[in-house]
RNA sequence: GCCGGGGUAGCCGAGCGGCCAAAGGCGGCAGACUCAAGAUCUGCUCUCGCAGGAGUACCCAGGUUCAAAUCCUGGCCCCGGCACCA
């Protein structure tokens, strides 16, 4: 198929108003969705995934003469757009290039530094690209989550959330960029330059008071060890700085001290050189014993507070920098308590034996097994630390007295408490590596007072949504398993955030603006209304919280400004869609997105309006299984392509198989040009195939009877994998099993005629889901209207022939046997098959396989003394009696494995001399006799007769001088 | 650590008790076509075998079963999530 072609298709699509959900009454409904983008850029092909999965899906449903939905929007909402926004204005050259290639016009360019505007520019950028796969999206619903009507839509959400008791007001820590707000750090870096990756660490701080009354805030991730510290450390020729907090004055690096302001307030005074500390002690908590402080390059300023407790036992990095002090200062410094015991040495893994090999405190045979000779050998000290760390923490107990026996894990929380008990101790929380703001700013953590949540971790609510969770289909299954956990987990939300963010004002705050995530968990119901207001029959003033009370709920009385008619038309409209069928996205909405959208549902709607299923698909990966993110989609050029460089290269219709087959929908994938190339190739095999299939002749009327009652299983099979929603099992057999049914009916002798072309006509027609152009283009002239609003063919449509079908299993059989022989002399070049002699069972031994077959199914090994008991009552069987006992000796074993035979019997001998013409120009044979095994005598000078069984004849294959090479 | 998913032929990736030496694709080999290349088509692609067979195989070690890539137990290793990112 000419790609360009996919263009008029989808025209005639439009023009036939295929995409516009009716509500038929009486009919049934297919509403699905994917999970709306977020306008942070151009689409690459990764994100065609989920609409390669919904779209057939949807033509399948609307093949079975279903009504269907498919709407989409944008989720405008947070960052992206106005981080897109800004770049474009910086003049980011990606960006220009991409809006000139689209043509876009220096009057509109400027208009799209307007981040709303981005977004609804992106999003109909979005809706063009979708349209150009072929996706029939009905395109009244489409809106953006900074719409007018949307916020309205928002706002009357969040008071009903809040009437039911789902709002909750608390204190939260959350990243924010200084200058630009709020942002979410996470993998794909929707908000970020570069960090995204970075952990969130929560450092204890411990007192460490000098005699002054000033006091070293030590920072620290195992606070229990403060049991063992020897000293403190500070970076050599640094400055530290004094946090002034309520009545305490506190010595901590300046890095570290910011951060303790915008967490607990309070501020920075003036500075301390880090040298006049050295030499002179500070009280260690809980033991009151005092310690030096001394210096070491190992402290890094940046992380914690720059002063770090030093105890020598438990980590590596203190040992090191202990071993490397000068004599006079390591005398200062007393032997390390140890502290904590890892337990018996049965319990260990190989790699927590090797940490604990030979002499000393853990801290030294963890930088011997880890081979640390150097201070400065940051990255196998790091090791050392991770691994020793993990083992004391996952096996480790107590040793000191107060806590004797306690693992480390609760120790750690009850040595915090303790310090809380004591006097103020802070939590510091930080990043592990720097995260830096799409707009370049490094971003911090801050507490945020007077927060409102989302109360997730209300055990009604919760138990509500679980058994939501518990009714609802996902794919893959294993997700389901997986839903109970994550929402066990699910705790109380942030939903509101300050900043220069795009969103919904808060309804009960507007200072505040409502949280991205948010404010799309509901949307799968807006899209009803959605299309009243785009076709203008609702306006903005009409959504009062009335308004959607009525239609959503079915409260009276119902927006009043509205017509009665059309209210309840609005009503029913969303009672014929509703509940969701599927809501499908890729995985990074396993743990976020599905459960908020489950929970939201769950609160608001009845059981039987809740949503039936979930769909969860992998990522497209670039070289090497990472993410693509849309701001590479340009930089890239490779491997992964725009969507329109693809659609151009491949067209929509392979891309589309490309998807379904390449792997299952719950796994990531590579993406492969090569693949997309195999799958065009088989398109054309397939069109071809089609189109040579027309005509109106028979041909051989056995030929004809086996392929018309081939069609009938397969078109069965296929639709039965299509209702399950196993597109790729459907995919396999439609694109694969197909074609070669078809083929090997030409190879048999069959020819172009009547049969073949019904064939081609449900074939045309299957092909329609998955790849629709093509099916337009081969059903042009074949069908009456366009083939994506045709009927699916029943399966009783094609007769079914059971004895056809049997005796071309019977001969595939024989071709398997025939293929192993051949393939077993094909290295002698001085032998070559001349005649095929078959020789058929002869009937006495289909009855003995009957009996084994019993014996097998009653879970028996049959044994030669019951056959030959039983043979006493069959006259017939019993001239074979010498015979008897060889054969069940050899073939019983291989009745147990083999599948119950099934279909009728057929004439062997009858089928294999109809094939004959077939078996030589097959196989090369001179020519093809058949005689049944008790007339083969004369004819079986290599004596292989005895080896003929029901179904599976026995052959000798006389040789003939080669022609030689 | 906890939760979830995995480890399958040269590679990607299906299969998840018996028609499994294991789909499909890529790569490789041979043949057809061609002056040639490419494209396309056909066949082959674990080892051995001059007869439909045998031997090894689906991370490792055990086990259940007449039968295990598939089920169970125990190892080893990998990936994702562990919170504010549709």
């Amino acid at each position: 198929m000419d790609a360009s072609r996919a263009g008029h298709w989808q025209e005639a699509w439009a023009a036939a108003g295929l995409a516009h959900g009716r509500r038929v009454a009486g009919h049934r409904k297919f509403y699905a969705l994917v999970a709306y983008p977020g306008p942070s850029g151009f689409l690459h092909v990764g994100h065609l995934r989920g609409f390669a999965y919904t779209d057939p899906l949807h033509r399948y449903h609307r093949m079975l003469g279903e009504e269907v939905l498919f709407p989409m929007g944008v989720h405008a909402s947070g960052l992206p757009a106005v981080t897109w926004s800004r770049r474009l204005r910086d003049g980011d050259p990606a960006i220009l290039q991409g809006l000139e290639e689209r043509g876009v016009d220096a009057s509109t360019r400027a208009r799209l530094e307007d981040p709303e505007e981005a977004a609804r520019f992106l999003g109909r950028e979005y809706l063009r690209v979708f349209r150009r796969f072929g996706a029939l999206i009905d395109e009244s619903t489409f809106v953006t989550t900074v719409d007018d009507d949307y916020r309205a839509f928002i706002r009357w959400q969040f008071r009903a959330l809040n009437e039911a008791g789902a709002l909750v007001k608390g204190t939260h820590y959350s990243p924010v960029c200084p200058v630009c707000g709020p942002v979410a750090v996470d993998a794909s870096e929707t908000d970020l330059q570069s960090g995204g990756d970075a952990d969130v660490v929560r450092f204890s701080t411990i007192p460490f008071p000098l005699e002054d009354g000033r006091v070293l805030l030590a920072a620290t991730l195992r606070p229990e060890t403060v049991y063992g510290v020897t000293n403190l450390w500070v970076a050599p020729g640094e400055t530290l700085v004094v946090w002034h907090h309520e009545s305490g004055n506190y010595l901590a690096a300046r890095p570290g001290a910011e951060r303790l302001v915008e967490q607990h307030g309070g501020r920075i005074g003036h500075e301390v050189p880090a040298h006049d500390l050295v030499g002179r002690e500070v009280t260690v908590p809980f033991r009151g014993t005092k310690v030096p402080i001394l210096e070491t390059p190992v402290v890094d300023l940046s992380i914690g507070t720059g002063v770090v407790m030093s105890v020598p036992a438990h980590a590596p990095m203190d040992a090191a920098a202990l071993d490397a002090l000068p004599p006079a200062d390591r005398e200062k410094v007393g032997d390390p308590p140890v502290l904590i015991d890892v337990g018996p040495r049965e319990a260990w893994t190989a790699s927590e034996e090797e940490l604990n090999v030979g002499e000393g405190s853990p801290a030294q045979r963890a930088l011997r097994a880890v081979g640390v000779h150097d201070l400065a050998d940051a990255a196998a000290l790091q090791e050392a630390t991770e691994r020793l760390y993990r083992l004391e923490f996952v096996r480790g107990r107590m040793t000191v007295p107060s806590l004797s026996g306690v693992p480390v894990r609760l120790a750690r929380e009850r040595v915090v408490d303790q310090l809380r008990g004591e006097g103020p101790c802070f939590e510091l929380q930080e990043f592990t590596k720097p995260v830096i703001c799409r707009n370049g700013h490094a971003v911090v953590i801050r507490r945020v007072p007077d927060q409102w949540f989302l109360h997730y971790s209300d055990p009604a609510w919760k138990a509500e949504t679980k058994s939501l969770a518990a009714r609802v289909t996902t794919w893959p299954v294993e997700y389901g398993r997986e839903l109970p956990s994550i929402l066990d987990w699910f705790g109380d939300r942030p939903c509101t955030r300050r900043g220069v963010w795009l969103g919904t004002r808060f309804p009960l705050d507007p200072e505040w603006i409502i949280e991205p995530i948010a404010d799309s968990t509901f949307y799968p119901a807006y899209f009803v209304v959605r299309r009243f207001v785009s076709e203008g029959r609702l306006r903005l003033e009409d959504l009062t919280d009335a308004f959607f009370e009525f239609v959503f709920r079915g409260r009276e009385p119902g927006e009043p400004r509205v017509d009665r008619a059309l209210l309840e038309e609005v009503r029913a409209e969303f009672l014929y869609w509703y509940p969701l069928d599927f809501n499908v996205g890729g995985k990074e909405h396993k743990r976020v997105h599905f459960p908020v959208f489950l929970y939201t549902h769950a609160r608001l709607l009845p059981p039987e309006l809740q949503p039936r299923g979930i769909y969860v698909h992998g990522w497209v990966t670039g070289p090497g299984g990472s993410k693509i993110s849309k701001k590479e989609t340009s930089t890239k050029a490779g491997r992964i392509r725009p969507t329109d460089q693809a659609m151009e290269e491949w067209g929509p219709d392979a891309l589309r198989l490309y998807y379904v087959t390449v792997a299952s929908p719950s796994q990531d994938f590579e993406f492969d040009p090569t693949g997309v190339e195999a799958a065009l190739t088989r398109l054309g095999d397939i069109e071809r195939l089609v189109r040579e299939a027309a005509g109106t002749g028979e041909g051989p009327p056995e030929l004809d009877a086996w392929l018309e009652s081939a069609t009938h299983t397969w078109v069965k099979r296929a639709r039965g994998a299509f209702d399950a929603t196993d597109l790729r099992t459907a995919a396999e057999i439609v694109y694969v099993e197909v074609p070669r049914l078809l083929r090997r009916y030409y190879a048999r002798g069959g020819l172009p005629g009547h049969v073949t072309d019904r064939l081609a006509r449900a074939w045309t027609l299957f092909l329609s889901p998955i790849t629709p152009h093509l099916a337009e283009e081969l059903g042009e002239g074949r069908f009456e209207g366009l083939v994506a609003q045709s009927r699916l063919p029943a399966p009783e449509e094609y007769r079914l022939s059971p004895d056809a079908e049997a005796r071309e299993e019977f001969l595939d059989r024989v071709e398997d046997d025939l293929r192993s022989v051949l393939r077993a002399s094909e290295g002698r070049g001085d032998w070559a098959p001349g005649e095929a002699i078959f020789y058929v069972a002869d009937p006495w031994k289909r009855t003995l396989e009957t009996w084994l077959r019993e014996s097998v199914d009653r879970k028996e090994t049959p044994t030669v003394r019951d056959v030959m008991a039983r043979v006493k009552d069959h006259p017939e069987l019993s001239a074979h009696r010498a015979e008897i006992p060889k054969y069940v000796e050899r073939v019983g074993p291989l009745v147990r494995a083999e599948p119950v035979p099934e279909g009728p019997r057929i004439d062997e001998a009858a089928t294999l001399r109809a094939a004959e013409a077939y078996l030589v120009r097959r196989f090369g044979f001179g020519s093809v006799a058949v005689y049944p095994e008790s007339e083969a005598a004369p004819h079986d000078p290599k004596g292989r007769r005895d080896r003929a069984r029901p179904g599976r004849p026995a052959f000798y294959l006389v040789g003939r001088p080669s022609p030689g090479p």
